[in-house]
DNA sequence: TATAATACGAAAATGATTTTCAATTTCAAA
DNA sequence: TTTGAAATTGAAAATCATTTTCGTATTATA
C-alpha cells in the first residue's frame, strides 16, 4: 500500500534538520539539493502531504505561501500543543500550556465548538517583534 | 487621496447581504453581476483589499482559497472578536469572550505573545459537524 | 468647464501548487 | 534470483487564485 523510498527520507530528514523554522516547499527543494539529495519538487509536495495527513509536521499557511515545519510534541500522543506564529518575522513556537488545554475544554463545553490544535494557528507578535513596534504604522 | 465610488459601495452592500457566510472574491463578483452592479474581478480585489486593511472586514484564508466576511463587531471598537471556523461546513462563528480575552493576557503576561484576534482563526469542529463525525475517516 | 488625481476593468502576468504520464523503483511471490 | 503488479518519481504542462499592467473613465476641485 506504500513504499518507503529514500526521497521520502531525505524529505523526513531535512524537515527535522531545519525543525528551528518553517520551511516552504521551495526551500526544502533547494536545500535536499544542496544536501546531494536532490528531490523533485512534486515529489516535495507529495512528501509534504502524506506528512500532514500523518500528523508529523504542521502545514502553517501565511500571506506569503505555505511553509511546513516537524512538530516537536509529534510523540505525545495523549496532548497536541498549539502553535503561536509571528506575523513580523514568522517564528513559530509549539506551546503545550494548560490553559490553552482549559480553553479548548470551555469552547468544547460551552460554545460547542471543538478546536483542531493542529489547523489553529494563534497568529500576533512575539515579544522582540512587539518591541520593534512602529506606533505610526510606516513599518 | 480617495475617491469614493459606487463600485466601492456596492461591493461593501454586498458584503453586508452577505453577512452570515464568509464569501470568496469570485462568488462575490458573481453576485454583484447578478444583482445588476457588475464590478471587474481585479476591482473587488482591491476592495476588499481596503476594508481588511481597514478593520471593517475579515480575511480567511483556507485550503480551498481566501473568504471574506464582514466583521459584526466592527463597530465595537475596545474588544474585538474571535474567530471559529468549521473546517468541515466553512461556518465561521465571530466570539466576543471572556475565556478568550483571558488567554490573550495569559499569553501576553506569560509567554511574552501578543495574539492578533484578527488575524486569528480557531479551526475545528462546529456541533453539527462534529455530530456527523465519521470515524473511520472515509468522509 | 478644465485638469489632475484616482479608480476602473479587460487582459496579461505571476507564482504556488497540482496533475499528467512515461520511466523507474519497490517488494513480495514465484 | 527473477518477475511483475503496484507504487513512486520527476520534468513538463496545467491549474487557478491573485496581482499587475495600462489605456480609459470617473471623481473632486479650482
Amino acid at each position: 500500500m506504500s513504499y518507503s523510498t529514500k526521497q521520502q527520507q531525505a524529505v523526513l530528514q531535512c524537515l527535522e534538520q531545519c525543525s528551528e523554522e518553517p520551511i516552504s516547499a521551495a526551500a526544502l527543494a533547494e536545500q535536499l539539493r544542496h544536501s546531494g539529495n536532490p528531490v523533485g519538487l512534486a515529489t516535495v509536495y507529495r512528501q509534504l502531504e502524506k506528512l500532514e495527513q500523518a500528523g508529523q509536521i504542521h502545514k502553517i499557511r501565511t500571506e506569503e505561501g505555505a511553509f511546513y515545519q516537524i512538530c516537536p510534541h509529534r510523540a505525545a500522543q495523549g496532548r497536541e500543543c498549539f502553535l503561536l506564529r509571528c506575523e513580523r518575522c514568522g517564528h513559530v513556537v509549539h506551546l503545550d500550556c494548560g490553559h490553552l488545554h482549559a480553553l479548548y475544554e470551555h469552547l468544547e463545553a460551552e460554545h460547542h465548538f471543538r478546536i483542531d490544535p493542529r489547523r489553529t494557528i494563534l497568529t500576533g507578535l512575539c515579544q522582540a517583534c512587539a518591541g520593534k513596534e512602529d506606533p505610526h504604522g510606516t513599518q
